[in-house]
DNA sequence: GCCAACGATTTGGAATGCAATATTAGAGGG
DNA sequence: CCCTCTAATATTGCATTCCAAATCGTTGGC
């Protein structure tokens, strides 16, 4: 660490700050949004303390705005804050990913559900297109498209319920899992099973079979997990940062 | 609004503030259960205005802390912040809360599922107590106590599963609709058939019936809603404040 | 009498400054 | 050589201050 003054060290500026086309959010909610992409690519690393100082000059912005992305991020379990003691990136315990995993199952399951009842024939259309494109995608190999996606298909699915707060729920919890799924499907090897499930899954949508989807949907979940598990923590530490944590902080009630 | 300069004007001074007997946890954490409470329990009215000078003065904190606590309740869905055009309390449709009581559905399903397979004799015991405590308040038509024992109960439900994530997440959607369940649950006319439910679902967790428990609790949330539109929507407006949102705001993805 | 433009005031957004707490480095003693 | 106590440093917590945007009241024109 040899420099101290030069603002920009790593990561540049915010990326809707300069080009302000859309009516320009604040400056918090940028934070919040960079700093979770920071967290979800695996950019911070799980068990990393965040200096408030440090990365708030990096971002360019002043403390204020940082410190407010990071209760949001609190609240979203991506990051932990500990009194005095500052924030560092969340780093679930595999048995914390399992549960995460299942909550994402049974809302799947509830928005599968739904779709099956209440999506257009455009929105399964568009959904059916998302999966060939992702077929596409396996044929080349190409796992980041395909993991993109998926993530796609599922959070369709999830909209075509229309449940609003299902949706919020769905992102947020899917957010705290996004990470360690996009290095799972980096190296998964078991890849094909997923194929074959979605395309079932996409079936029972478009026969809007709600029971059949939303079982579907629930056991590809669970089978997430098996993949996860397998990959992720099997090879090696799923976490590159030492660990600096002293236990799980208890929330406020 | 005569008076300007008294700082406690109708809240007093922060719960935890005086009493340090905990470690003193930081303002913005005390703030934001204070702020919480205060929508939940109906003190702050949905779609009500948040001034944040004056919310701050009341509670003898400057803005800084008040700011970061508003950011917790928006990530919560608790408050909207308009850009620029500062907070107010959430004011779900009754469509959304709808969904709402889907999604703790679900989450309650899985919940049981688990904790008829986890919760250890002694859990199930004391959700029986609390069970029965709840029956002494409905003999005495002490709906608060009743209400807040009911809560308990799915509360200990959910936390018998062993699931981090499942109480996190399930505690975060149910305070959303904790405020509406409760007007509700203060002029509900059918009262008895929630008792009823009750019974079949302690039975079902002592007899770790994982099934059945998980379609009893589901069903039961679904009658919820039933009671909650009928009750509250049907018998004059849900809100008391006016509503002052031009629209839900759009998250910031 | 109604509406639009303008200025004063209020309110939220963000940066800065100061106090309190934690962390680190170092000296001294065992 | 290791441990402990202490002083220096770094970091977070919170209040204050400054700035920009929105709101409100007023005036002037139609």
């Amino acid at each position: 660490m040899a420099e101290k003054n030069s603002a920009e060290k790593k990561f540049g500026t915010l990326p809707i700050a300069e080009s302000n086309n859309v009516a320009r959010l604040p400056l918090t909610s940028q934070v919040a949004t960079t700093v979770r992409d920071m967290i979800v690519e695996d950019k911070l690393k799980p068990g990393e303390r965040i200096r408030e100082r440090q990365l708030a000059s990096e971002l360019n912005v002043s403390r204020t705005p940082l410190r407010e992305a990071l209760k949001i991020l609190e609240s979203e379990k991506l990051v932990e804050i500990l009194p005095n003691r500052g924030a560092v990136v969340a780093d679930p315990a595999p048995e914390d990913v399992r549960g995460m995993l299942q909550v994402i199952g049974a809302l799947e399951a509830l928005g599968g559900r739904h779709a099956a009842e209440n999506a257009t024939d455009e929105e399964i259309a568009e959904i059916r297109a998302l999966h060939y494109e992702m077929l596409a995608a396996y044929s080349r190999k190409d796992r980041l498209t395909y993991f993109k996606l998926n993530q796609k298909i599922h959070g369709s699915i999830i909209a075509a319920s229309r449940n609003a707060a299902l949706m919020e729920t769905h992102e947020q919890v899917n957010a705290r899992v996004y990470r360690i799924r996009y290095r799972s499907n980096q190296r998964n090897t078991l890849w094909h099973e997923a194929v074959d499930q979605h395309e079932e899954i996409i079936a029972a949508l478009e026969t809007r079979n709600a029971d059949r989807l939303s079982t579907l949907l629930s056991d590809h979940l669970g089978n997430t997990w098996a993949k996860v598990s397998a990959d992720d923590y099997a090879s090696g530490s799923g976490s590159s940062a030492e660990k600096l944590r002293s236990g799980d902080v208890g929330k406020e009630t």
